[in-house]
DNA sequence: CGCCCCATTGAGTGGTTTCAATCGCAGTGG
DNA sequence: CCACTGCGATTGAAACCACTCAATGGGGCG
């Protein structure tokens, strides 16, 4: 199933199974894109959303010297522009981290979901939400911590969110990005990054080479990162509670 | 008309007749909040919603030593946690800036309208994504930013949001926030915000004082903050544009 | 082998924070 | 009318974190 993943990830027994196969029937193609491929722009109209089945992506906004401030890393599962689809022009560029396998989702199939499945558009809805609680723990981080709390969190988050869709794993993931991806998602120069690092590595906290990340100490890592996963809405969340109520 | 503001800053007119009524009739009640007051606390479960119609409120996150980092500044017409209705739950806080009268939604009355106005949802749904969308702007502004470009883009901001439901004119509008709210919005100490502040007055770029912005240079002010409006998504948007020939 | 990208390290600079003190102003009570 | 109080704005000095500039090293690949 293509889209075993997403559903993986956002409480997928909370749907029917007919509603999994709404969304599984909606995928018009499926496709390879090659690392570092941009595949929306700023400013474009979109007429078709993407999910990620494999690899990662980011989303970026570019400042005036060229250089990129991530809005967002994808990991496989993710609805990645799911918000093109009401919003029809994105506001922020895509591209992929390493080479990704994607789903392509027409914007009339999803508009037909709309009409006919209240359910699965709430559903939907939600999982464009979810994106934003994350892009408000990224402002948090942003704002908040210094470079080592800023990766310690970063780091975080995207074990949580990969362990959900089964992908992380005794603190281990993988994460095809250059130190100078890593700093530009934290908001911190490749230099000052390469130097947090080699500080946490270090200090036994976590290790990042060749492609994979290591947490070594998890606890450390999350009160460094002042980390708390309520805001990605794990299993147990009331929402799920409710959409699993109205099931029966 | 309650929801006046609301449909003001989201492109009313691609709104039928009848789906303004839905909007308006879906109010559960109207009252005046207290300055400085919360309204809800992350992890609550929530049952309604809320549209602030007058007045200024923030949502945050708190950090370990307290500190809080503001995620959103909500102007007059902005759904204040719509998100909370496809969530069930909110992952920061809300609460008044200056004192404030809002409009409460409850959710059963919403989820009527996903079951019977499949464009009018299709239509909040994107309201919340403009929300991300400013989350996303925020983030950029955190990460790449000097503390005088944060303000700086703070500023516009409001000021092109304000504008959009007729609060804002000739460079100037109302904020009934201290510096060191200001602080917390752009990640900064209220000690440095002073700085930044007192530097902008005398570079003749804006002036903050007694609750009320005045931009005096605004395209020097733009260039400082990097500012394009094209995240917020105005009037004339492609979006926009489609609803309204599903008017037809 | 040579090239290029990425990781790494050093030194110096500068933006921001922290700590601390002062000032202005509005509200309160004597 | 004035002292008292408290909060927000303002300023100074010192310390620190992160940045810039610059150079070196390492590994993969044509």
């Amino acid at each position: 199933m293509l889209t075993h993943r997403f559903l993986l990830g956002r409480a997928r027994d909370a749907l029917s199974e007919e509603e999994r196969q709404v969304i599984e029937n909606a995928v018009s193609s499926v496709r390879q894109i090659p690392p570092r491929t941009q595949i929306q722009r700023r400013g474009e109209l979109v007429t078709h959303s993407v999910m990620l089945l494999d690899g990662y992506m980011c989303r970026y906004l570019d400042d005036r010297e060229g250089y990129r401030q991530l809005v967002s890393l994808q990991v496989p599962g993710d609805f990645v522009d799911l918000h093109g689809f009401p919003m029809k022009r994105l506001d922020h560029d895509v591209a992929s981290l390493g080479p990704c396998t994607i789903a392509t989702f027409e914007h009339r199939t999803l508009a037909e979901i709309l009409e006919r499945y209240p359910r699965l558009t709430r559903w939907l809805w939600f999982s464009t939400l979810l994106d934003a609680a994350i892009h408000r723990e990224w402002i948090f981080r942003l704002g908040r911590l210094g470079a080592e709390g800023r990766v310690a969190h970063f780091f975080c988050e995207l074990y949580a969110r990969l362990e959900m869709v089964g992908l992380a794993r005794d603190g281990a993931f993988a994460l095809p990005a250059t130190q100078a991806d890593v700093a530009e998602a934290c908001g911190i120069t490749g230099v000052h990054a390469n130097r947090v690092l080699r500080l946490m590595r270090e200090r036994g906290f976590a290790t990042f080479r060749s492609g994979e990340v290591e947490i070594t100490d998890m606890p450390k890592l999350k009160a460094l990162g002042e980390f708390d996963p309520i805001y990605l809405y794990g299993q147990h969340s009331a929402w799920v509670a409710e959409m699993r109520e109205g099931n029966d």
